[in-house]
DNA sequence: TATGAATGAGTCTTCATTCAT
DNA sequence: CATGAATGAAGACTCATTCAT
């Protein structure tokens, strides 16, 4: 019983990752899914709601993981980071940083780009407009306390700076993922990304 | 006669921009664009070939100025605004700079968010994709160029930089547009920007 | 005014006929012929009270000679002709119908092909058989009385056998102007026709 | 399952040929369709993939028989049967052809007319002319070796005689079936057409 | 007479979802 | 659990014809 039903269930799951990246979530058709895991098309409703709810489940770990890494990432509690990151040099924090976002491209490759590039017409639409925004006001938070113990500091930058700076991050793994670069040349591409903002940042704080 | 025409056809358009903006192109239905410009519906037919073409007609202006803006942005026969960017400080060419930006923002706020954000299903749909990618390929000779003339600088990045960075001023653009930035923000954000890019390349090229 | 008026409604006769020649009543299209009339779309109303009419008005002179020639051709009060047929050998009388089918063909070429083979959802979509039944009438009067006067000759056909006789001279019409059989060849195939037909009814009734 | 879906197949394909044969292809319309067969109207397109399909279902069979029977009919690899039709008298071939044509007309009256009446504006609106044409080529072959082994007959025909032919041929086809003609009436036709057939030319050819 | 503008009814086709078994 | 069958709502586009001037 179950496992057979696991089984189906992950043959079309990976078949609706496959339609969905080709097609994109609104053009996808439901027939194909159904063609594409061999199974029939009415018994897709058996495993899910409808459409929607199975890319929620396609993409639901990578959801959990940005969650996950990009929450803690500025994590307000955490300004250990911050001083290194605007002190010690980057050297050091691109290394653990780099780690981090190549972890995510390597390992959810479709599951982001359907995410991220092939959404528009589902519920999660808006998912990274909505995340992005999130992160922004936890990064906002996190970048006053910095400023409170650094008043040194150049004035705050205007939020919509920071909400930019997620998006940013976001642009940097659809384009990863959309251009196929390359585990050679992706650590490159990170470290220039890191090195790029770390100093871009700095420039505008410290000046 | 021909006054009304252009009335009604401009009745079409206002009304075309704002349920695509609405609903997204896929999702927009002739018939609200219809009612929406007190028209019958078959008469939307008399002034443009189809639903594509709608979308076209109101968005070409903010295509060719992004034609002429872009394009002429990072021009490889003017180099001469390289060494105001890399050596004279970044004041002076930010200022230049952020007028054209905030123009294009100001100026086509509902077209580019049409056109970056709610063109999927029409033939533009991948024009930023498109349109970075040329850009790419304009900015990678322009710098190939810099770097003859400059070979203290850091060995080349690699292409993809430069494809991120077209990404992002456009990203700029949207978000700026999404989150409906007030000109007298838009200006700091602008700003802000440039500097911090400015700062990004530096750091990058010259450490 | 009626000179003027005559020249408008000329030149949408020539377009509408060209318009119908290559796309078939019911695909053509009056704004097609409009076009090629160079003629308001709605001016066309003022001529013609609507897409069929104009067919109708475009194939009356064919329609008119068809009655008159084919009526006449086998008309019960001229049974001589058909003493001619049976007895004195075909050549005189065919030399005399051979003159008639190609005068036909020559100078209806197109209104023939519109009427034959490209009115198709027009009021005139089942003339050819409409016609051929009133033909098929006549000749079976033109039949019943050549039996009587020559009872030595076999029974009479089955009448849809005239039936048949009408629709093949409407054929041979038809393929020539489909092919485009030139003028010298024509002769050739209308004497072949005739022949044909000749030794085929001969055939058919001395046997 | 299976049984209830040929059900509903063959259902639909009755409703369609009737409607096709009372409106014509291209004005009959998909909702009269469904309403006639009792089902839904998007049902249609689970069976087939549209309009045009459908026609080509069900004509299919017919045109199948078609390429059997009139391509073997004058296979010029076998000229015997052109011997007795010259020297032998008719009546022997006659009697086997008649069958030939019968067997066609009284199965698949409806069929034919649809194709050969019914279907402008279809993908098969030229089967005829294609058809007719294809046969005219291998009747031409036909004839020339006929007349290598008979130089004591006329000089050849026009192609375009041949040509004709076939087309009559079809008309006698779809004449029957138009005027309904029956069975008992239809082999006298079918003699008739013979017999006159093979006088007309005997006629074009010996003489 | 002439025309640009407007319309409304109609057409094919698509597709996510539900039903019956 | 599985499926083939069925559906209903919706969508883009066409076109002959009429209207207002």
């Amino acid at each position: 019983m179950q496992t057979k039903k696991d089984y189906t269930r992950d043959d079309i799951l990976k078949a609706a990752e496959t339609i969905f990246l080709r097609d994109g979530f609104s053009k996808a058709n439901m027939r194909d899914i159904a063609r594409s895991a061999n199974v029939g098309l009415s018994n897709l409703y058996n495993y899910f709601k409808n459409k929607d709810e199975m890319l929620r489940v396609i993409v639901a770990p990578v959801i959990q993981e940005l969650d996950r890494v990009l929450l803690e990432h500025h994590n307000p509690d955490n300004l250990d980071e911050f001083e290194l990151y605007l002190e010690k040099g980057s050297e050091l924090m691109l290394k653990g940083q780099t780690g981090t976002y190549l972890y995510l491209t390597r390992n959810y490759r479709r599951q982001m780009e359907l995410l991220f590039t092939k959404a528009q017409g589902s519920s999660l639409e808006n998912f990274i407009d909505d995340y992005t925004d999130r992160c922004t006001v936890q990064m906002d938070r996190y970048m006053n306390k910095a400023f409170e113990r650094h008043p040194e500091l150049r004035s705050k930058c205007h939020p919509f700076s920071y909400h930019l700076q997620m998006v940013w991050m976001f642009d940097l793994f659809t384009e990863m993922i959309k251009h196929r670069i390359k585990p050679k040349d992706a650590e490159r591409v990170v470290t220039d990304y890191i090195k790029f903002v770390f100093h871009g940042w700095r420039g505008l704080m410290v000046t």
